[in-house]
Parts: C-alpha cells; sequence; structure tokens
DNA sequence: AATTCGCACAACCGCCGGCTG
DNA sequence: CCAGCCGGCGGTTGTGCGAAT
C-alpha cells in the first residue's frame, strides 16, 4: 500500500531529482498551487509520483526553506524537544522554522547522536533523584518518555526532572494571562485570586499550593478517572497556538539572574526564570503526555 | 593517482489515520 | 460500515562527495 493510485497508472522516474524537473514543479506550484498531490506531476508534466512532488517540495523547494548549519540554538532545542518528544520528527520540526522533519531527522541521526554517545550516553539526562525535593515527584506526573534511545532509568531522571520543573515552577511572578486563565479555570481558580490579578495574575505561595495539590491529586489519584484527567489543560495548545518557536535567526531567551522573556510570546512577556521551567515543562507535558489523555501510573511507585 | 571509507543529505518505502462516496 | 484515496509520518536506503589510505 505504499504505492498511490498515481505511481501506478504508468512508470514513474525515481532517484534524484534533476534542475528541469525542479523547475517543473515550481512552476506548477507556484502557479496552480499544489492542491491534490496526485494530479500535480500531470499538470507539471513530471513522470514523478505525486508523494515524490510532495517530498520533493517540502523538503527542498518550498520558498521559506532555512538552508545551512543547525546553529546552536536549534541544536540545543533539538535535544531538548527529542528527550521529551523521542523521534516525532515532524513535531520536532514544528518548533523549527524552515526546518523540515526531515533534515532534523537527517541531523540528529547524522551528528548529535553521536555526539551523546560520545559524551558517554546522554549527559543532559543524567539527573540525580536528590534533585527530587517532594515525595510525589518521583511518580509519572509526566509521561513515560517515548524516546527509545533512553534506558528506563534516564527516562525516570526526565520525569524527575520535568516534573520538578512543573512544581518549581509556580513560584511568585508573572505567567502568559491565557496559560494562567486556562490554570485557574481547570483548577477552579486558585483561593484568593483577584479576577483584576488575571491580567498580571502573582502567585502566592496558597495560590501555588492549591496549583500542586490539583495536579497531584489530578494525576496521582489512583481512581483514574479518565473524565477528570481529560480536563487538564492543554498548556501547549496554548503555547503553540502562541508561535512557540525560535525566531528564524536567532534565539534569544533574554535570561538574566531573575527572568527573561519568552521568545515563543510575542508579547514578550517577562517571565521569572523558575516560570521558564514551568512553561518548558508544560510544552513537554501536554505534548507527551496530555494530548495522550492517559496518564500510565509507574507501577514502581508508592502509589499502590 | 586510484581506491576505499565515512559522512551528510536526498529520496523512497511502508504504514497509518482522516476523509469521502 | 466499508473500501479507496490521499496526505503525513518515521524508518531506511541510496547517492554524491570529500577525506583518508
Amino acid at each position: 500500500m505504499g504505492h498511490h493510485s498515481c505511481c501506478n497508472k504508468q512508470k514513474v522516474r525515481k532517484g534524484l531529482w534533476s534542475p528541469e524537473e525542479d523547475e517543473k514543479l515550481i512552476n506548477c506550484i507556484t502557479t496552480y498551487g499544489h492542491g491534490c498531490w496526485s494530479t500535480v506531476p500531470r499538470i507539471a508534466g513530471l513522470q514523478r509520483c505525486g508523494k515524490s512532488c510532495r517530498l520533493r517540495w517540502i523538503n527542498y523547494l518550498r520558498p521559506d526553506l532555512k538552508r545551512g548549519n543547525f546553529s546552536p540554538q536549534e541544536e540545543s532545542l533539538i535535544i531538548d524537544l527529542h528527550r521529551i518528544l523521542g523521534n516525532r520528527w515532524a513535531q520536532i520540526a514544528r518548533h523549527l522554522p524552515g526546518r523540515t522533519d526531515n533534515e532534523v531527522k537527517n541531523f540528529w541521526n547524522s551528528s548529535i547522536k553521536k555526539k551523546l554517545i560520545s559524551h558517554d550516553g546522554v549527559p543532559e539526562l543524567t539527573i540525580h533523584e536528590t534533585s527530587n525535593q517532594n515525595p510525589y515527584v518521583g511518580d509519572s506526573l509526566l509521561a513515560p518518555n517515548p524516546n527509545p534511545n533512553l534506558t528506563t532509568t534516564a527516562q525516570d531522571h526526565v520525569l524527575l526532572q520535568s516534573a520538578s520543573s512543573v512544581q518549581h515552577g509556580f513560584g511568585h511572578g508573572h505567567l502568559k494571562t491565557d496559560v494562567i486563565n486556562c490554570i485557574v479555570d481547570w483548577t477552579g481558580g486558585p483561593p484568593s485570586v483577584e479576577k483584576s490579578d488575571y491580567d498580571h495574575p502573582t502567585w502566592s505561595l496558597d495560590q501555588q499550593h492549591h496549583l500542586e495539590a490539583k495536579f497531584l491529586d489530578t494525576k496521582f489519584m489512583r481512581s483514574s478517572d479518565p473524565s477528570l484527567v481529560s480536563t487538564m489543560p492543554q498548556l501547549c495548545d496554548l503555547v503553540e497556538a502562541d508561535e512557540c518557536h525560535i525566531p528564524y535567526d536567532t534565539v534569544s531567551y533574554e535570561v538574566d539572574d531573575m527572568g527573561g522573556t519568552l521568545p515563543c510570546f510575542s508579547s514578550g512577556s517577562y517571565v521569572p526564570m523558575n516560570q521558564l521551567d514551568c512553561m518548558d515543562a508544560a510544552v513537554m507535558a501536554s505534548s507527551s503526555l496530555l494530548s495522550c489523555g492517559n496518564f500510565p501510573l509507574n507501577p514502581d511507585l508508592p502509589f499502590k
């Protein structure tokens, strides 16, 4: 079933594309758009299958593609995202404007993977349990890491780190209003937040505890009530809806000792340092777990 | 200079899920 | 409900080129 109908009707060319073929494809798509890919080869006068045309356009001919080497910022982002998302190249690539999933995948396989291996495995994943300052944190607050390259232990470490980020992220300061509102809606509202505070909400210690408790209640309740779980806010959607990606040329988190500006927010909201972590964790959590709609519990954890 | 090797990148293959008739 | 079509995705293979021998 790998071949589509368009590939069976006549002999199709395979292999590298010639400049002439590229030109035909570009002319066709800039003139007519691609519409249905299976008709593109016919319109363009190409002896290729529609899939091949689509791939060539997406991976090579698209005008918004950014060629050249990956910047250190992009590399770092890929590593971070891969740690969470695993080999979901398309999802990773969405956070890298001008880059394709194929490009990211090749870059990972040819470059990053080797670097990580040569650094004795996965160095940035070596997080010790001592970072766990909360007895609950060892549980699956976040999804089991889908990264197939990680050992179970490494996955646990990822969970520890990410969960910790979530919990310690809700300190004092300002979060993106939409995200705050989402959290507030979901939790039923922190104990004493004023409506007027929603514009620039600040999380008191009480509110922080309330939110943490809500997260923990929901995620660790063994009463596996899917309807409850499904009410978890999909923070990632909010973040992604606000163009959660790095700029084309550089990434500037403009981080100082106390905090920084999230590049994913066009408003450039100033976010305290610990909440940058929180946003990271939120993206991770909702990308890999919430969107799956389930919270598998780690059987090795104390909640039985 | 010829050959081999390794790497980066391009392209293909097979599968899956959504859509439609 | 089912089958066919299609786009999208991830894994894998193929190709070209430069470095090493």
